[in-house]
DNA sequence: CCTACGTTTGAATCCAGGC
DNA sequence: GGCCTGGATTCAAACGTAG
């Protein structure tokens, strides 16, 4: 089946990422999410959000505490009936999402303790691997009014991959990195509930849909593991927070919604926001992505000459630099690496960082030279 | 099957819980934990709490950036063939403790998201209500060496009831809210992990047990939801911090341990603890929370808009708001004090103090954004 | 005695590309 | 697909040693 593109909203990116020519991109899909899936191009999407309904049963006993309905339910058969159903559900569309992702894409579901052991679970047994479960801690949660609990103030994301051999999924290190006062980011993240000026409402003045999420959550999530250009699918639209944050960060978004008026609530909201800037959202070339420099071509360049003696940052081994970019420690012949690990007696060495020219004003660390050739690389 | 009461310890509570007579009070029993667990009466026990094995599946060895090895759980306790086996030991051991567990009791269970998603559907399926999972956020986590994934900052506990239907359970809640500056208590814990003195060491230096709990964890959880003179039940009871805390807390334990060695630990350890004065047994007030606030979160938030144009106070550099949180200058990316430092040709930077956003009144310093991060979070 | 600095360590499913 | 290798990657806290 194949859908008309829809040409307004165009990857941005320079890197280009290759959509599939099927996807109706940009679109909200109005009908049942898993008939819907079945339509999508097998691995086409990059990156999936869900947020998926809680078991019906389950909600009304979360809604009303009170003793008598809870009773009504302490049929363990029934109980198992219900979990059921709702595994059955799960496993169904979690099965069509991992038809439809990429070898290199990966999920997000989020979900409290009512359904989300239940999803991580499926989960597990589909096949999928688990990279994270991420804790979006809430600033505001609503209380616990009866004093029997401990305040719900968190709900649980399930960040996983294909599969256990799945490679190559995007997760934006560096960038979350110096986001984040240059420390690494951390499973627990802090941010409010959607509220204010952001919570869509009706005519009424009441919410427009009841469980509508922040777009920093979001934003947060699309930041961390995809590109400016990737795909974005949401099998549970809803208010279409993952549509509008995807695209004022320049990724496109597939949406799937059965309820006709939150598809209209969440198309005039997409309608309604501006794209940042190009250049707030391009990707910044992370580090392991840098174009590879050989040792040789150091030294085919003569920034280090054949003879140079290499030595550590406090001069306690020595090799010497060869003609064809290898290194020589005594009899031993072989890469800036492997030469770095063996003189330290390691497994395994960065040759580029370890390894240290002596020139007239102190030691120049090799990679210095690396970043040289990279330069001409790139002026060439 | 009956055990002769250990008259050591005696219930220092005024409400003097009814005590089973065929309990092994503040003893070990040490053998498989299923087999030990049929040998209790039934609903005789007030609180379970179980850190079981969390079926890690560990592929190669994992050594951190200056090579260093780090020391895994690779115990074969921990290895199972299937996620079904597993389950089926997971099962097996939650009948059990539903069985000795008093109508009013509640268990606490532990685990990463390796398990825990296991342990919460089987619960659920077996009938029991979940009452809160609960968060531990770890002020001191290992870091992600390779910097493919969000640092694992974090358990979850689960906490439950024998059913739907249990009414009386104990939470201290009026305790507990005077003890967090008069806020009701959340979901997500704030504790530190388990190292230093507090940490068993063998003979030969080396941790006693691979994944000791912290006191800490264990005297929330016996504070929240038992009462003194309760009997606490713990059937993976490892190197003992159960039985510690409650010993401390003028709470019984019972401990279930399959292997003898760390039995041995555990006994010692308990024997050297000093029970609290009666009077002391009171809830810990909850540890401050650090305030730090990451730029991304201003910019998540919306108080600086991507593509916002940074300078200093005197106008002499420039830069410019990325949606990730990260500065661009130029084509330089980096955190607002890395691209603050390299703008000046320093070392370093405080870039909250540095850097200004032109408003309609003149320069806003980004720290004022700061503060309105950091009221928000205190609101909540 | 205190301060500074280096070393060690923690429940971890921790790489990607080329041949 | 399997093997080989280049080379990228860490934070808080406790502890030990030097000065």
């Amino acid at each position: 089946m194949a859908y008309r593109r829809n040409g307004a909203a165009l990857a941005r990116s320079t890197e280009a990422p290759a959509l599939h020519p099927d996807l109706p991109l940009d679109r909200i899909l109005i009908g049942d999410c898993i008939a819907e899936l079945e339509k999508l191009p097998a691995a086409s999407v990059d990156l999936v959000f869900a947020d998926p309904p809680y078991n019906l049963q389950l909600q009304g006993d979360l809604r009303r505490p009170d003793q008598s309905l809870v009773d009504a339910v302490d049929d363990a058969w029934d109980q198992f009936e219900s979990f059921s159903a709702y595994d059955a559900f799960t496993r169904a569309w979690l099965l069509q999402v991992r038809r439809v992702l990429k070898p290199t894409g990966t999920l997000w579901v989020i979900g409290s303790y009512h359904n989300i052991f239940r999803v991580g679970s499926a989960l597990q047994d589909l096949g999928y691997w688990i990279l994270n479960d991420v804790v979006w801690r809430k600033t505001n949660p609503m209380p616990n009014f009866r004093g029997r609990r401990f305040t719900n103030a968190h709900e649980t994301l399930i960040w996983a991959a294909r599969g256990a051999d799945s490679k190559g999924y995007t997760f934006n290190y560096e960038a979350l990195k110096a986001g984040n006062e240059d420390l690494q980011p951390r499973s627990d993240w802090l941010i409010p509930i959607c509220s204010g000026g952001e919570r869509l409402k009706g005519d009424d003045g009441k919410k427009a849909h009841p469980t509508q999420k922040p777009e920093a959550l979001l934003a947060r999530v699309l930041l961390s593991a995809s590109k400016p250009g990737d795909v974005v699918l949401d099998p549970f639209f809803g208010s279409g927070t993952t549509g509008a944050v995807a695209k004022r960060l320049g990724r496109h978004f597939v949406g799937v919604e059965r309820d006709r008026e939150y598809a209209a609530y969440a198309k005039a909201r997409i309608d309604a926001v501006e794209p940042e800037a190009h250049e707030a959202i391009v990707q910044a070339p992370a580090k392991r992505e840098a174009a590879r420099v050989a040792f040789s071509a150091v030294v085919e360049r003569g920034l280090v000459k054949p003879g140079t003696r290499l030595v550590d940052d406090r001069g306690r081994y020595e090799a010497t630099v060869r003609a064809d970019g290898t290194l020589a420690l005594g009899s031993v012949v072989g890469s800036i690496h492997r030469i770095g690990a063996i003189a330290q007696g390691r497994e395994a060495c960065n040759g580029w960082t370890f390894w240290h020219v002596a020139g007239p004003k102190g030691l120049v660390v090799l990679d210095a030279f690396r970043e040289t050739v990279r330069a001409e690389e790139k002026a060439g």
